[in-house]
DNA sequence: TCCCAGGGGCATC
DNA sequence: GATGCCCATGGG
């Protein structure tokens, strides 16, 4: 039978740290769209219209969540939201062996050992983000995220705290880059974020289609086919809007940091020589760049 | 002050 | 298809 919104439990995969998960969530930034604490990660799940709070925390080798306001949702489209939120579907064992195999990456599957990737289920969310987050440093791009979501994104109040869900393509479509500018959005980011919103709200994109495309180099193709969509935010977005685990967001700039800090790579490296970074991780390139952007922090 | 940031569009050759 | 320029602003 499928309840309505109680609490309910999610078995653990191997090769999974709750702790570490929790960490990339917070990671010193200025997250609007969660509340992170030692134990809990609190936070909006969009379902169709609807939007729950969830409280995800730890218990007993278990994930327990809890669900603290919002609209009412079947447990089963709940469940599949934080298995997306932390890939808890994925299969870890093949990529930490290849990890093992590398000298010079083999230090990160103890160092981050059960890091998953931390998924944006939204696809709408995960490409605004990621346009958000172009060629602007990280701490800029939450301020601006925080301030686009404070204006448009719904909210729901739980123990005396504002918690707010990326707002809709029909929220945003009714936003204008005048408005947006005195947020410190550039014209541009502010043209993008609407045109695509646009987009979503023509039908002319949707995650559902994007899934039944036959390879990841036709949804890369459609996604950039949008205005303020390049390579860099087609793959960041289908990393961890769809799970796809081949994507790398080439041009990335903390990519290429990592691989010169740990591979001694050129600071712009050549597709030929990420390819020869990326060749034994055939497969695994998103787990392998997200471990590689883990490794640029310092804990 | 200068350079860089989890880029992308566009013109030009 | 490669290269150069522009966009905009916080952070170091």
């Amino acid at each position: 039978m499928n309840k309505l919104a109680p609490d309910f439990l999610l078995p653990i995969p191997p090769i999974f740290s709750f702790r570490e998960c929790l960490w990339f969530l917070d990671r010193n930034y200025d997250d609007i769209m969660h509340r992170v604490t030692e134990t809990s990660v609190t936070k909006p799940f969009r379902v169709g219209k609807k939007v729950a709070l969830l409280e995800i925390s730890e218990e007993e080798g278990k994930l327990l969540v809890q669900f603290r306001g919002g609209d009412l949702v079947e447990e089963n489209d709940l469940r599949e939201q934080v298995i997306a939120l932390f890939d808890l579907g994925a299969n870890l064992a093949p990529f930490y062996e290849r990890l093992k195999a590398d000298d010079e990456l083999a230090f990160m599957a103890k160092e981050f050992f059960g890091l998953r990737l931390i998924g944006i289920p939204d696809l709408f969310e995960a490409i605004c983000w990621s346009i958000i987050g172009q060629q602007i440093n990280l701490s800029f791009a939450y301020s601006l995220k925080r301030r686009i979501v404070e204006l448009a994104g719904e909210k729901i109040t739980y123990d005396d705290h504002v918690f707010h869900a990326f707002p809709t393509p029909a929220r945003v479509v009714a936003l204008t880059v005048e408005q947006l500018r005195p947020l410190q959005f550039s014209g541009r980011k502010a043209e993008y974020l609407i045109g695509v919103a646009n987009a979503f709200e023509s039908g002319e994109i949707s995650k559902a289609q994007l899934l039944a495309l036959p390879t990841t180099e036709a949804m890369v193709q459609r996604l950039t086919s949008l205005r303020g969509v390049g390579e860099w935010t087609a793959h960041y977005s289908l990393m961890k809007s769809l799970k796809v685990p081949t994507s790398v967001p080439y041009g990335d700039v903390g990519l290429y940091n990592a691989l010169a800090a740990l591979k001694k790579l050129p600071k712009r490296p050549s597709r030929t020589e990420l390819a020869s970074v990326f060749a034994p991780f055939q497969g695994h390139e998103a787990y392998l760049t997200l471990y590689l952007w883990r490794s640029l922090a310092v804990r």
